[in-house]
This record gives C-alpha cells, sequence and structure tokens, in this order.
DNA sequence: ATTAGGG
DNA sequence: CCCTAAT
C-alpha cells in the first residue's frame, strides 16, 4: 500500500536543506496566534465562570474542590473548546504566555499501553518566542520510505501478511525557542538551528502510535497491537523522540504552571500520521494545523498569494517537511520546573469510529454468556486477547449497548427499516441475534 | 489496573 | 467512544 503525502500546513516551510535563512512563516504565524489567543482567551474564560458557578465564589475553594476545577479545566473545559486547545497569549509586556493543559488518555486493556500524556516541551532561557510550525529539510529521517513487515503469529493460523508503510515526513509540530526580541536574525537562526539540533543530534527513538496511544511493548507483534494493513493504519503514527540520555539545555526557575498537575509528567514529542486520511484528523500537536490543513486535505499544497508572504523565496520540499517540536524527555522535563511560557500539546485524538462486526458481537456475547458480566478484562482476554484496538472498556460499552438496543423496540433502533426475511442485514442480524441469545440467557441480564 | 456509569 | 469516580 501506499500512502499520500502528509498535508502541510500553509505555515508550514520548508526550508532548502542546507539554508540558514529565517522562516518567515515564523512572524507570520505569531501574528496570527495572537489574535487566535486572545479570543479564545475570552471565550475561555466566560466559559469558566459559567461552569464555575458550582463552587461558592465566597468561600475559597477546598482541596477537593481545587482538584475539580483543575480536572474541569484540563478535560471538559478543553473540550468543549476543542479550537483553541493550544495557543498563545500576547502579554503586557509583549511576550509570549502559552496556556497549559492537557488530555488524558485512558487505560489500555493491557500492558503498559496507558495513560499518556502527548506533551512535548522544550524551551530554552532567554526570552518566550513560542514557535511552530517550521519546516526544516530532513533528508535523513524523513526522505526514505520505511517498511515494516512483521509476522502474523495468530494463533488462530491466520495467513500472516505484510503491513506496508510509507512514510513520506515526519513532522514536529512543536519547537519551543525563546529569543530576545533585540535578537539577531542570526541569532535566531542559530537559535533554531541549536534547537532541532539538541532534538536531532541526540540519540532519537521512534515511537509508534496507535489511535493517539503510545504502544509500549515491544515484543508484541503488529497483530497482537492491532496493526494490520486491513486495519487501522490510518491510525497509526510514529513519534521521534529524543534518547534517554538528552540533558535539557538548561534550567528555568518559575513556579510550575497551575494547570499542571503534579505527577502528570508530560510525555514526547513529534509526530505524525503515517496515512493522512481525509477523514481523520492528523495527529498534530498544533490546533491550528489541524485547523487549517487537516480539514481540507489536500494533499497538493497550494502556493497561493495569500501564503506569499509566507513562502517568499523558501524553496518548498513537501516530502521533507520537519516541523519542530518540543523535544524533551519526561526524566528531562521532571528536573525542568515548568513555566507559563510553556506551551503543551495534545496528540492523542479521539479513535476512529470502529463499528463492531457481527464477530465480534457474537464473540462478545458468548464471552459473557460464559464470564457474565462484569468481568471485561477477562472477557477482554478470552475473545479479543488480539484485537487491540478493543480495550475492556469498549467491550463494556458495546455490550451496554448491545443489552440498550436489544430493550428498545425495533421501531426505536437506527437504520433503515430491514425486510424480517433480510437476515443478512449485519445490524439487524446483530440485534436479533442478540435478542435470541439474551432471551435463553436470561440469567444474564435479568431485566430483560 | 479495572469496573461501572454518565456523557 | 470518551471521561472519571471508585475500587
Amino acid at each position: 500500500m501506499t500512502f499520500p503525502a502528509p498535508f502541510n500546513s500553509d505555515r508550514d516551510v520548508k526550508l532548502p536543506s542546507r539554508s540558514d535563512s529565517v522562516p518567515n512563516a515564523y512572524f507570520s504565524r505569531f501574528r496570527n496566534d495572537i489574535k487566535l489567543g486572545s479570543r479564545d482567551d475570552d471565550e475561555k474564560v466566560s466559559r469558566f465562570n459559567k461552569h464555575s458557578n458550582r463552587f461558592k465564589a465566597s468561600k475559597p475553594p477546598t482541596l477537593t474542590e481545587d482538584r475539580r476545577i483543575r480536572k474541569f479545566l484540563t478535560s471538559k473545559y478543553w473540550k468543549a473548546a476543542p479550537k483553541m486547545k493550544d495557543f498563545e497569549h500576547l502579554r503586557a509586556d509583549g511576550g509570549i504566555k502559552s496556556v497549559n493543559h492537557k488530555r488524558k488518555t485512558y487505560c489500555n486493556y493491557d500492558n503498559c499501553q496507558y495513560d499518556t500524556l502527548y506533551k512535548r516541551r522544550k524551551f530554552f532561557d532567554r526570552s518566550s518566542i513560542v514557535t511552530s510550525d517550521e519546516g526544516i529539510g530532513s533528508g535523513s529521517v524523513s526522505n526514505s520510505p520505511e517498511k515494516i513487515k512483521k509476522e502474523n503469529n495468530s494463533s488462530s493460523g491466520a495467513m500472516s501478511h505484510g503491513v506496508k508503510l510509507r512514510i513520506k515526513s515526519f513532522r514536529i509540530p512543536e519547537l519551543y525557542i525563546e529569543v530576545p526580541e533585540t535578537a539577531t536574525v542570526g541569532s535566531l537562526k542559530r537559535t533554531v538551528l541549536e534547537a532541532v539540533t539538541a532534538l536531532l543530534g541526540g540519540r532519537i527513538r521512534v515511537g509508534v502510535l496507535l489511535q493517539g496511544k503510545k504502544v509500549r511493548d515491544d515484543s508484541r507483534t503488529l497483530s497482537q497491537t492491532g496493526i494490520s494493513s486491513e486495519d487501522n493504519l490510518d491510525t497509526l503514527g510514529f513519534t521521534l523522540e529524543p534518547g534517554p540520555v538528552i540533558a535539557p539545555p538548561q534550567l528555568c526557575s518559575e513556579e510550575p504552571p497551575l494547570l499542571l498537575p503534579c505527577g502528570a509528567a508530560p510525555q514526547n514529542l513529534t509526530s505524525f500520521r503515517a496515512t493522512p486520511d481525509p477523514d481523520t484528523k492528523i495527529a498534530t500537536a498544533d490546533p491550528t494545523l489541524l485547523t487549517n490543513s487537516a480539514k481540507a486535505m489536500d494533499c497538493n499544497y497550494k502556493h497561493t498569494s495569500s501564503q506569499t508572504d509566507i513562502l517568499t523565496d523558501k524553496k518548498l520540499s513537501e516530502s521533507r517537511a520537519l516541523v519542530p517540536v518540543p523535544a524533551m524527555n519526561v526524566k528531562a522535563l521532571a528536573v525542568v520546573p515548568a513555566n507559563q511560557k510553556i506551551r503543551k500539546s495534545e496528540l492523542a485524538q479521539r479513535r476512529i469510529r470502529r463499528p463492531f462486526s457481527v464477530s465480534e458481537v457474537e464473540a462478545l456475547v458468548q464471552a459473557v454468556e460464559e464470564l457474565g458480566t462484569g468481568r471485561w478484562r477477562d472477557v477482554k482476554l478470552r475473545a479479543f486477547e488480539n484485537a487491540g484496538h478493543r480495550t475492556y472498556v469498549d467491550l463494556k460499552d458495546k455490550w451496554k449497548t448491545l443489552v440498550h438496543t436489544a430493550k428498545i423496540s425495533p421501531q426505536q433502533r437506527r437504520g433503515e427499516p430491514v425486510p424480517k426475511n433480510c437476515w443478512t442485514g449485519s445490524w439487524l442480524l446483530m440485534l436479533t441475534g442478540l435478542s435470541i441469545k439474551l432471551k435463553n440467557k436470561s440469567k444474564i441480564i435479568p431485566e430483560l
């Protein structure tokens, strides 16, 4: 299989591989973010006020309330306004302040594929200019297609097949760089170079993301992990991560940001989608990227006049886009006190919708028949061991919806009315099949 | 890490 | 599917 090239934001700038030129997009984008940030900020404030009524204003928040507020700030609050996830604010002093936030992905069914905060940050001391989306020609890393082939060791004896991936470019969503306003262009160039070098110069590791979750278990096969050519390659992503020995450039002595929960160690990194899917969002840390390019899905970069000021003489090399991203491993972050200039990014995206197949439902039903409800982990292990994308929570949820569907009248169910003799309709088969089974197994669902 | 439920 | 409180 061959996949289209990743899209490029109109702000992505690809530098000539050997160039030391300053990306004009840097400044252009800077303006952009300020504007967006202001607007979003207002919205946030209002939303927050609205919801914070639940807490007595006259009383100082208790520890519990404080936690609730924080949670609110870090989850639903942001969820309510997805477009303002990540941005910078213009401060009175002319600097850039960023708002931190996070998104927590939840645990997977087994091993260590749990709770990953896809954030990456990197900053330098001096000043506080935040930049991102800069493109840097990358000859080695992104140029050559990579192929991955693995054996399918499915116990079911399924025919093994190769999984082919073509990585056309590595995108680094963000890279935080700080330089004084009085810095020269030359120094800026050097700073950028330094940042990139810091990221790429050290030991680099590649991480694998599947549906926004980091796959940590290296011993599992692709099929066990849920990666198969006919499956969800579109949700497969890779990350560039600095090796474990990279030391932070320096320390910052500012107090931790309020929104950074203790113990919530941000993790990497640079990310890109292996297969840009027109219907799904790019896993990028930059919301503006999401907004501006993920949907348009125009893989063919359009050099329009409106982008002239950004592109100017920069030569595009889309297939080698290498956008800076915060690069620092968790340990390094732990040593560096957070700073409000730091901006978090989210790479975890909502998983794609994957309707249960008839066979899956059957397997689920059978497992529940045998194990009963409430033992989702066991159900997972028994019937979905090799379905990497089905977590026990997914199974629990599916069962929930199945039971609900079975309870309601056929008229209340979704879908076009299906002739009684048309038993091939998957959903009908699924539902009626379930109903029958449930009738015979009322012990499983007494209420039915 | 799991379970149970609401969103 | 997501998010989370409670285990």
